[in-house]
DNA sequence: GTTCCGCATGAATCGATAG
DNA sequence: ACTATCGATTCATGCGGAA
């Protein structure tokens, strides 16, 4: 079966127009935050980000198939001493508009930000909503509890020892780099609790999440030829993961500079050759890149 | 000094009206939920929770002095396989209601309640709001300092001498940062990631919250002498724990049966004789319990 | 080949300074 | 007065070069 990866150029709330109803299992995103990234997205105001997210939210709803899920990472800032509400907000207006509101993850960021102040600690925590058209959708537990596959050995037999001892000394649970844990365990049972680092490993892109944050949620609400949608791709984790899964991709940034690095980062054949460190060469010969 | 520690058996609606206003300096508790535990408080209805609520936190904001901090642990449960939404809307009216929405900390519930639900994870973290009358409020930031990852202990004692007068230099011209500030530091702050276990042995009643927890924010907002106050006190961990931090605390509940343990655990001479752990004896001889 | 160390760098926030 | 910009603060992580 041949896995399609399907990248677009554009305005989310446009581009998704062009996208057939019901055709998406699984759609996993970080839009730009109120006011952060001026330079690159425009910055929206915290007063008109409801506004400006629901007529997109409103084309998720009709694409995703009525079993799927989608996956919202998000967090408020802070303004004049205080947490914005917009986040709320956007939930209760979702919510009217026809969503669920099923379950908020916590991603919970082991290396935050630093610095300090007179009345505040460091964020180190960003939501992960969950938001479903149906009650009944597609979960797929095992998963995600049996995380003793192929991918946690080679991660554990490429270990060095400071990282196994440092590993240990860390607090956690459910899933991620607490990689000791499972060396004598088989199964490990997770929770609304994951906790993650940030990847400082630029990709020319700020706001990158940790590859680990869309595979877990790839892995546990799609199976292999589903298809995963990222409408605000950035520097493309998501449909990179996904590709690595066997998943079909969809991605759409309205920055031209990402557009161009996810495809170039997608086109197989090409880059194999100039590129000494091809990561996903296993699914190189099923891919099929259509640019639009 | 003498610590008073009083207890008032009724509705806080009502029993917060004979405190004087600004009287209180932190208020930490965790009302009941809604349309939980029923059996001990009726239950509130999640579409009457805000309304119910409200009268509450509009005492607690008159009693609350102006650099006060009022910690508000709550989580909204799933109905219906929904996620209710009365904490956000809750959230909203306090805001109108005049108070200062700060921070929302986690609370990550490294022992959460075992269990597996088909589409479903175990609930792993709880919401503990803060809200403030005022965009300046006391904060002891350095009592809730903790040591720091082992990244610091294993880089900085192998500091070479002649790096650290390098460094020292450094700050005197003003280049670089100043590393040898780090050399005695062994802690750091925190976040507002809070990890703690909940209590296995709890007293009686069915959502004790563990002692850390409320002593993490009596250290963080007040200082000794201060007043805490819990207007759902339940079996008293608030109290007791202000009590043995030399804090004054103020205590309501409307169930007869809590009443009577709190009052009983703070009774100092005649349980002194009774039970063999008693584990506030420091404090007995300047403890003044009011009963009312 | 490992292990160790130096260093850059964040979806941050506040307070002061400038227009 | 009100907004825009800038510097200071701080710590976990990964990478590259050195031992």
């Amino acid at each position: 079966m041949e896995i399609f990866t399907d990248i677009y150029l554009g305005d989310s709330k446009e581009k998704l127009k062009s996208l057939s109803d019901n055709s998406v299992d699984l759609i996993v995103t970080s839009p730009p935050y109120a006011d952060q990234r001026k330079s690159t997205y425009g910055g929206i105001h915290p007063d008109k980000y409801v506004d400006w997210f629901l007529p997109i939210s409103e084309q998720l709803l009709r694409v995703l198939i009525p079993t799927g899920t989608f996956i919202l990472n998000i967090k408020e800032k802070v303004v004049d001493g205080e947490r914005s509400t917009y986040v709320m907000e956007l939930i209760l207006a979702m919510r009217k508009q026809g969503w669920f509101w099923t379950e908020e993850f916590i991603w919970h960021k082991k290396n935050s930000y630093p610095g300090k102040w007179p009345n505040r600690f460091r964020d180190s925590w960003e939501r992960l909503l969950q938001f479903n058209k149906d009650k009944k959708f597609n979960m797929y537990q095992e998963e995600v509890m049996v995380p003793m596959g192929d991918w946690a050995k080679n991660r554990l037999k490429n270990l060095s020892e400071t990282d196994k001892i440092r590993d240990n000394s860390k607090v956690g649970s459910g899933f991620g780099k607490n990689i000791s844990n499972w060396i004598d365990r088989d199964k490990a049972y997770p929770t609304n609790v994951l906790h993650l680092a940030t990847e400082c490993n630029n990709k020319n892109h700020s706001a990158a999440f940790p590859e680990e944050l869309p595979e877990w949620f790839i892995k546990l609400f799609t199976k292999q030829n589903d298809t995963v949608l990222d409408p605000f791709m950035g520097s493309g984790t998501t449909l990179i993961v996904a590709n690595r899964m066997k998943r079909n991709s969809i991605g759409i940034d309205i920055v031209p500079e990402y557009y161009e690095m996810v495809r170039k980062q997608l086109q197989p054949v090409e880059l194999y050759l100039l590129e000494p460190k091809v990561k996903y060469e296993k699914t190189k010969s099923e891919r099929r890149i259509t640019v639009r």
